[in-house]
DNA sequence: CACCGATTTAGAATAGTTCTTGATATTGCT
DNA sequence: AGCAATATCAAGAACTATTCTAAATCGGTG
């Protein structure tokens, strides 16, 4: 398997401080469960299974982890529909593919090299900072 | 402007039935209103608009209404993080830039001609039945 | 015009998330 | 190390968007 800067694996230790995010014990923990199964979990999700680990957590410190990861760039919140939302440690630009049989989501990412315009009719002067998509069909 | 089958507008007369719906009063109204104005509301924008036609329509109904309308695929119900669900007349296959400036959601399409795999590193043999996608940036 | 199923209404219920408050922990300073 | 200032955490209440429930109403048919 290649490395991949923006996705650490579940073993390399979690350093005390990640883009200037302090990790306590919690976010620690919370971040590392999101490392070790990348199959975007839920909030809830990520309290049942980090409760192995800190039984004392509280769901709405994985809430408040949640949030600190995201909001520095640390994790993405990612979410379908009306769903609730879901977190993955892959901050790279990427969408999703949703199976509608397994559901299962893979992740997909653009072609090296293209470019937005490439394939959308976009208004004049757009500046897109932002990306996000997701697919669903059947593999 | 160029009359597009997917899109009509305000001023037709609604039929009696659209795609098998049976159009009863809130429901035209519900629809009339989303093609008044194409700025993509809220169901409470919604409730809002079409109180003043039918001063006595309940909120549930222009949900029940709205819901008939998707189910029906007369109507696309939009969803942008985790904001309440907007909704859009226009059916054909479009995707949204949010204008971080304004506030305004534009409707993008794709070019024509465009295929997912032109762009996308898609798992082979996936078969997609549908697309969403967001952009957000500046116009 | 009486009936029956579909629709509407109003309000209660629900789910996911955020907020509030007090308790705990951590950091920086001496 | 001791202490103040700051950040974080826990528990539960509160909030928001949406769905559900039950009763009233409507619309079309015989």
């Amino acid at each position: 398997m290649v490395d991949n800067l923006s996705v650490p694996n579940a073993e390399t230790a979690i350093p005390e401080e990640i883009s200037g995010l302090r990790m306590t014990r919690q976010r620690r923990e919370v971040y590392r469960t999101l490392l070790q199964d990348r199959d975007h979990p839920t909030a809830n999700d990520v309290f049942l299974r980090v409760k192995d680990s800190l039984p004392s957590i509280s769901l709405a410190t994985v809430y408040n982890c949640l949030e600190a990861l995201v909001q520095h760039g640390i994790v993405r919140q990612v979410n379908f529909e009306r769903e609730s939302s879901r977190f993955c440690p892959n901050v790279a630009e990427h969408g999703h593919f949703h199976d509608r049989t397994t559901g299962v989501i893979h992740d997909v990412t653009f072609k090296p090299g293209v470019n937005l315009s490439d394939f959308l009719d976009l208004p004049p002067g757009t500046v897109v900072t932002d990306i996000e998509f997701t697919l669903r069909g059947k593999l």
